[in-house]
DNA sequence: GCGTGAATCATACTTTGGAGTGATGCCCCC
DNA sequence: GGGGGCATCACTCCAAAGTATGATTCACGC
């Protein structure tokens, strides 16, 4: 992220070095032939309007970047006091794992998990599995698709 | 959004016009008193890259759209060989219905939904609903979180 | 030091999910 | 007109999920 940005600004310093070289050249040529200030301001203006469009979809591509980082709505959680443990629980449910291989990822019996999935419900309020993924998703206590806690 | 771009049109068609009115006064003022083309320029260089981020932030957010409407992933449906019925089911497993809730849903029986739940975590070869769901989604075969396909 | 709540494990039980297999009616296409 | 795919329904069997209830240990705070 900082990198990309000092490289875009230096991207912009030799761009800017460049184009006062290419002024410098449209300048002498105005001096010798007359050539007309509307000319010369319409180029400057051209380049410089295709120049910030540039920079603006950079920008904006950056500020909303691909990545969309999550984080943790604490005090939704808080508020539904669910514990860490039980997030640990609801993000390998989330991923499609069945109790048993959450008890052996999380060196658990299947009692105990079952038994935190029974909390999770409840505290979610829901009645199944799914739904309280569904849930715990839309309330930012576990991300999106595709990424893990851990 | 025909209107939108219009309206962008329209706007930049008055800024351009403002501006040369500007530009008529600088001009006039440079030739009295002997104004820099370099200052001249830098004044326009400056406008119009402003001019020129503003309308690049304006593109992309179109494109990219605040909306993000969901677009199914069709060859990948056709690939997998997913039948459209097996597409609403799917919609009603992701937002955590029973198979019997389901059935009375899509007025079926359970047989009929267990059915096609099977076909379903065939296709996408996996063993649990909740893979189902997560596959599905990660395959736009589903929208994401809080939408319907009705 | 005692209550509270989290985390763990347990037993017994009911409900739901999923595999396997098969049947029927329908529509489309060669 | 027969084969293939789809949607529907059916039955069995077993696994997994979820309910109910309770016990133990540990940490924290008043």
């Amino acid at each position: 992220m900082k990198i990309a940005l000092t490289k875009t600004v230096v991207l912009y310093g030799l761009f800017l070095a460049g184009l006062s070289y290419l002024l410098a050249l449209i300048k002498f040529k105005f001096l010798l032939r007359e050539l007309s200030v509307e000319f010369y301001v319409g180029v400057v203006t051209i380049v410089f309007t295709a120049l910030g469009v540039w920079m603006g979809s950079r920008l904006v591509r950056k500020k909303r970047g691909p990545v969309e980082q999550f984080v943790m709505n604490e005090s939704a959680r808080d508020h539904l006091g669910i514990t860490a443990r039980e997030i640990e629980v609801l993000a390998l449910m989330s991923a499609g794992h069945s109790n048993e291989e959450i008890a052996r990822q999380l060196f658990l019996s299947l009692h105990t998990v079952k038994s935190h999935v029974s909390h999770i419900l409840f505290k979610l309020d829901v009645s199944r599995r799914t739904q309280a993924v569904e849930k715990a998703r839309s309330l930012h206590l576990i991300p999106k698709s595709g990424s893990s806690l851990v």
